[in-house]
DNA sequence: TCTGGGGTCCTAGGACCC
DNA sequence: TCTGGGGTCCTAGGACCC
C-alpha cells in the first residue's frame, strides 16, 4: 500500500493558524505581486473563485462576500511544510517529500496495520501538532492513494482518512470520479477523452491498454495501470539534485532600461548559482530569457531568450552572473517594456569529479573558497549579506500588500502583545 | 492599473554516422 | 515510375505536476 498526505488548500490553512478567526471564513492567498489567486479556502471556492484567477478581475466578488486576502508569505508556508513532514516521517518507514503540501508514505511491507485507522490517525496527529488540516489516503498505488485523499475532502464523515483497497469500493469511486481530475490527465487529454464518451475514472480504465498507449504514449498507460491498481510509478525516498535550475519574476511595473534589467538578471543569476552550490552541482549550460506584457496586446511583443554553452561548468556566482548579462545583452531589445526576466541552469552534473582544465585550476580554486566564504556569510545572515556588485542595491520589484507577518521564522515580524 | 514560479519526462524530427 | 536499412544524439515543443 501506499498512502498519500495532502494538506487541505494548504497556503489557506498556514494564514488560519494565526488567524482562527478566519475558520470557516472565505480566504484567497495570491500569488506574487498580488497577481492571481493561487489557494483559496473551500468557502471561497464555494464562491467561485478559480486557482489562477487573476485579482484584478476577482475584486468585486471579494467585497461583496468580505474575502480575506493574503499575499503569499512563502517563509511561512515552508516552514509549515517542514513541520508536517516531520510528523509524517514517524508514521512510515519511508516518505517521497512530492510538493510542499504534499507526501507520499511507502506502506509495502507495513504488516498488522489497520489502515483506516492508520489514515484518520495520521490525519487527526497533523492537525493536533501543526494546525494544519492532512488528507489521508491509503491504496495499493499512488495514483488511487491520490484520489482516496481527495475523498476525504468532499465527505467529512471520513474524518480526513481514507484506505480505499477492495475491488468493488475503487470501482465504484472511479465510476462518480471525473477523468480531467484523475493525477496524470492533464487539460490537453482531458477534453480530448471526453470528446470519446470518456467522463469519468472508470470509463478511462475500461479502454485497452493498447488504445491508451496509441494516444497517450507511456505515461497514459502509467495511469491506466495505476488506475487498475498496478503499480507504475516509482516511490523516490531521496530527493535527486534537480537537472535544471530557473529562477525568475514578474516585475511588479515593465523594465525598460537595460542598465536596470540587467540588475534583476544578475539577481536571479546569483540565486541560481547558489542554489546549485546547495546541490553540490555544476552546470554547463545557461539560459537567459526576457519577455515583455503578454497580455498588453498593443505593446511592443518581445520575448527573448538565449542559452549558452559553457566551455567549462561552473556554479560560481561571478562567472555565472557575467555569462547572464552577456547573455542578456543578446536579447535585449530597446523600447520594449519588461515584465518578466529569468535565468534557467541546465546541463546540470556533480561538481565532485568534474574535469577542469588546468589553466583554470587557479580560478576555480579561488571562486570555490571565496563562494564557500560568501555562503556562509548569508546563511549566518538570514540571506542578504553579500551580493556581487552587479545586482545592484535595489530589491526585486513587488508589490505584496496583504502579507501577514513571518511568524514562525523571523524575530522582527512577531506581532506586539499587549499585557 | 492589475494576469505566479517552479519543475519533470516523453516524443518527433533533424542531423549525422556507417 | 522507381532511390536501403540500419543506428545515435540532440533539440524543441508538448504534456504533465504542484
Amino acid at each position: 500500500m501506499f498512502a498519500l498526505a495532502d494538506c487541505n488548500n494548504f497556503f489557506v490553512s498556514c494564514e488560519r493558524v494565526f488567524r482562527p478567526d478566519l475558520i470557516g471564513r472565505p480566504v484567497v492567498v495570491l500569488s506574487r505581486n498580488d497577481g492571481c489567486a493561487i489557494a483559496r479556502s473551500n468557502e471561497a471556492k464555494a464562491l467561485g473563485i478559480k486557482m489562477g484567477d487573476p485579482y484584478f478581475k476577482l475584486k468585486d466578488i471579494i467585497a461583496r462576500n468580505s474575502v480575506t486576502i493574503f499575499s503569499s508569505n512563502m517563509a511561512l508556508y515552508a516552514d509549515f511544510s517542514r513541520r508536517v513532514r516531520s510528523v509524517l516521517r514517524e508514521a512510515a518507514p519511508q516518505i517521497e517529500v512530492y510538493s510542499i503540501d504534499e507526501a507520499f508514505l511507502d506502506m509495502r511491507g507495513v504488516a498488522n496495520v489497520d489502515f483506516d485507522t492508520f489514515a484518520k490517525g495520521l490525519s487527526s496527529r497533523c492537525q493536533r501538532l501543526t494546525g494544519i488540516p492532512v488528507s489521508v489516503g491509503v491504496a495499493p498505488t499512488k495514483t488511487l492513494a491520490k484520489i482516496a485523499a481527495e475523498l476525504c475532502k468532499s465527505y467529512p464523515k471520513l474524518q480526513g482518512g481514507c484506505f480505499m483497497h477492495r475491488a468493488a469500493d475503487i470501482e465504484k469511486v472511479l465510476r462518480k470520479y471525473p477523468i480531467e481530475d484523475v493525477w496524470g490527465i492533464g487539460r490537453r487529454s482531458a477534453p480530448r477523452l471526453r470528446a470519446q464518451g470518456i467522463t469519468s475514472a472508470q470509463d478511462f480504465r475500461m479502454q485497452s491498454e493498447d488504445w491508451v498507449r496509441r494516444r497517450m504514449g507511456i505515461n497514459g498507460v502509467r495511469t491506466w495501470r495505476e488506475l487498475h491498481g498496478i503499480p507504475a510509478i516509482g516511490f523516490d525516498s531521496v530527493a535527486e539534485p534537480h537537472k535544471s535550475i530557473c529562477n525568475s519574476r514578474s516585475f511588479a511595473t515593465e523594465i525598460y532600461d537595460l542598465g536596470e534589467l540587467s540588475e534583476q538578471v544578475a539577481k536571479f543569476a546569483a540565486m541560481t548559482a547558489e542554489k546549485l552550490r546547495e546541490q553540490g552541482s555544476v552546470c554547463s549550460r545557461l539560459t537567459v530569457f526576457a519577455a515583455t506584457n503578454r497580455f498588453h496586446t498593443a505593446d511592443i511583443q518581445q520575448c527573448g531568450h538565449i542559452t549558452l554553452p559553457l566551455i567549462e561548468p561552473t556554479d560560481s556566482t561571478i562567472d555565472i552572473v557575467r555569462i547572464a548579462r552577456a547573455a542578456l545583452s543578446e536579447v535585449y531589445v530597446r523600447g520594449a517594456g519588461y515584465k518578466k526576466a529569468g535565468v534557467i541552469a541546465s546541463d546540470i552534473i556533480p561538481r565532485e569529479g568534474t574535469i577542469v582544465s588546468m589553466f583554470n585550476a587557479e580560478h576555480n580554486a579561488r571562486h570555490q573558497r571565496l563562494m564557500t566564504a560568501i555562503d556562509d556569510i548569508n546563511r549566518h545572515t538570514g540571506g542578504s549579506g553579500i551580493a556581487i556588485a552587479s545586482e545592484g542595491m535595489s530589491e526585486i520589484k513587488a508589490n505584496s500588500r496583504h502579507r501577514s507577518p513571518r511568524y514562525t521564522t523571523s524575530w522582527d515580524e512577531l506581532p506586539t502583545v499587549k499585557l
